[in-house]
This record gives C-alpha cells, sequence and structure tokens, in this order.
DNA sequence: CACATATCAGCCAAACTGATATCG
DNA sequence: CCGATATCAGTTAGGCTGATATGT
C-alpha cells in the first residue's frame, strides 16, 4: 500500500514495549505464584546490597514512588520479610532493615527470577545475551544521567522533577 | 552486605522494563502534543501498510483488544483519519479504510516518531542500533511464535494469529 | 446451533499527583 | 519558616475479561 510500510514492526520504540509487556508478564505471573511482587523483590535486593535504609532512600533506589512504597513495606512486613522502626538518629526516619526470612525469601526469588530471565531470553545465545545487557544499561544509564556519555559516572539523581 | 548484590541492577527483566518505560514515556508525550496516541499510530501504518481491513483483522495486526479498537478508531472517525463502513460482503463487519487526512497524518507521525526513536537511541552508535533492532525482533518474534521447540504449545496465545 | 463480529460495561494493577502531619 | 519524611487519598491510562446483539 505505501512505502512506509513496514514501520510499524521494525519501531524500535514498539519493540522495546511489547518484548517489556511480554517479560513483565512473565515475571509478575511466576511472582504471584509465589505470593511476591517485584516491588517486593527490587525492596529485599536493595536492602540486602545496601543494608539498612530510610524509605526515601528505598524509594530512591527501587524508583518505587514513596506513597507506592508504604504499602509495598506493609506486605513486606506483615510477611516478617523487613523490619521497619522509627530511626532513634531522626525521628522523621523510618529504618528499614531485612530480616532471616527476608534474606530466604530473596534467595528463593532470586532463583525464580533467574529461571524466567532464562525463558525470557531464551531465543539468545550467550553473546547476544551479553550484548543485549550491555545495550540495555546503556539505555537506562544514559535516561538516568543524560548528560556525560558512557564515562560510566553515577549522580544521585532526582526522581520528581520539581513540585509546586 | 551479600554475594548476590548487584543482581537488581543487571536483572535483565528488569533493564527491560526501565528501558521501555522511559521510552513509552517519550512516545506518549510527544504524542499528545499533537493530540495522538500510539495506537492511532498502529492503526493508521496497519491500514496504510495492508489496505482497508475488519478490526478484528486489525485487533490482529495491532495486537489492540478488539473491545478496545473501538474507541481508537472512534476517535479516528472523528478526526476524519479514517472512515469505518458496512462491509457488504458480511455484514458483521465493518470495513475500515484510512482516509486522505488520514496518511497526511501518519506522514507527520511517522516523522514524530523517528525523532523519538533517535532520542531513545541516542547513546547508541548505528551498529549498536541494529544490534538492538536485531536482539528485540528475535525476543518479540519467539514469543509471538515459540515454536521449533519442545512440545511446549500453549493457549492459542492472541486472538487469532492467521485469519483470512 | 455453533461461531464470528462489533460494541459496551467494568475490573484491576500500576504509574503518578496532591495534601497533610510530623519532625529537623 | 523552610525542607524532608512518611502516609493517605485520589486520578488516570491501559491491559484484560465478560456479556450481549447481530449476522453467517
Amino acid at each position: 500500500m505505501s512505502e512506509g510500510a513496514e514501520r510499524l514492526r521494525t519501531l524500535r520504540t514498539r519493540l522495546l514495549s511489547l518484548a517489556a509487556m511480554h517479560s513483565d508478564r512473565l515475571v509478575n505471573d511466576e511472582l504471584a505464584r509465589v505470593d511476591a511482587r517485584k516491588w517486593h523483590y527490587a525492596v529485599l535486593a536493595t536492602l540486602d546490597e545496601f543494608g539498612a535504609a530510610s524509605q526515601a532512600q528505598l524509594s530512591d533506589r527501587t524508583r518505587i514512588y514513596r506513597s507506592d512504597l508504604v504499602a509495598v513495606l506493609n506486605e513486606l512486613a506483615e510477611r516478617e520479610q523487613v523490619e521497619r522502626a522509627p530511626d532513634p538518629a531522626d525521628k522523621r526516619r523510618n529504618l528499614v532493615r531485612i530480616t532471616t526470612a527476608g534474606r530466604r525469601t530473596l534467595r528463593k526469588l532470586d532463583k525464580l527470577l533467574a529461571a524466567v530471565e532464562d525463558e525470557v531470553l531464551a531465543p539468545l545465545d550467550p553473546t547476544q545475551r551479553a550484548d543485549l545487557t550491555s545495550l540495555l544499561t546503556t539505555l537506562v544509564d544514559h535516561h538516568s544521567n543524560p548528560k556525560s556519555h558512557d564515562s560510566g559516572q553515577q549522580e544521585p539523581q532526582r526522581q520528581r522533577p520539581g513540585s509546586t
């Protein structure tokens, strides 16, 4: 019908969307099976990696909105995978810590997600997987930090632009 | 804190999600500026490429749910970018055709989306862009068509793969 | 009758915004 | 008073399901 044909099928923004949608669906479905959500994993992994933190810090590190983090932490606390206690040093803050049960869950989710990743990447060989990882990392890094090119610098970086 | 560190930052399913979220936001924002949505583009591009079609066909080709297509077509018809008329050959169907104004809009959106794509892919050189396109295409194709493997057959997956 | 088509009504998770009380 | 923090309430777009009326 026209010269512009094939544009839709090869539009990279669309390919990204479709691939992510598929991947997300698998991830969410598998996590749901063990009564978890991907935010749970993000929080547990971040706590394990960086140690106890305030909710504001967690929000920055996981990219979960502060308002949404409340519910996520409630869920995790219910499951006794994290503990939330006022920070004695600054009473505005809650200090969130991962528990032993949380670490156990984290290990389980690590395995589960590795399996999902493997399923998502099934059609790619190891070299292609490495390439994809590198390309996506470049994209994500650039977008978190659109100034320098691949100089590898990481700035604290904002989540919310400017409120009133 | 732990051995599993870095898992979150390098988790490919997460990288995919984050990259897509960023890309989607740019796409949606830019389209909103010209009073369009990405489904508009998908429909117009598909009509231009494959010619007039029923809504069921359009749904298959664009991956827009049939129920949602109704609203999209209403919007496009309002803007006089498509025409919707009963198919004389099968009165259950509507025959949807792109109009001249629709083609004009399509050309505009093509340019706009090319610019967005360019922004999204900014940190990648031409070789990397080609690699990414190829990798994503492999992923998307595989997921639409997970054959050529074990007996892993699932639900008839989409609505209808090969109609007509 | 079984099936396809278009349409409508509604659900739900998830991203996002705004307001408020508390504390530094 | 200003700024940060945690929390709550609410909006919205979008993916998805189910029911229905009509036609083959």
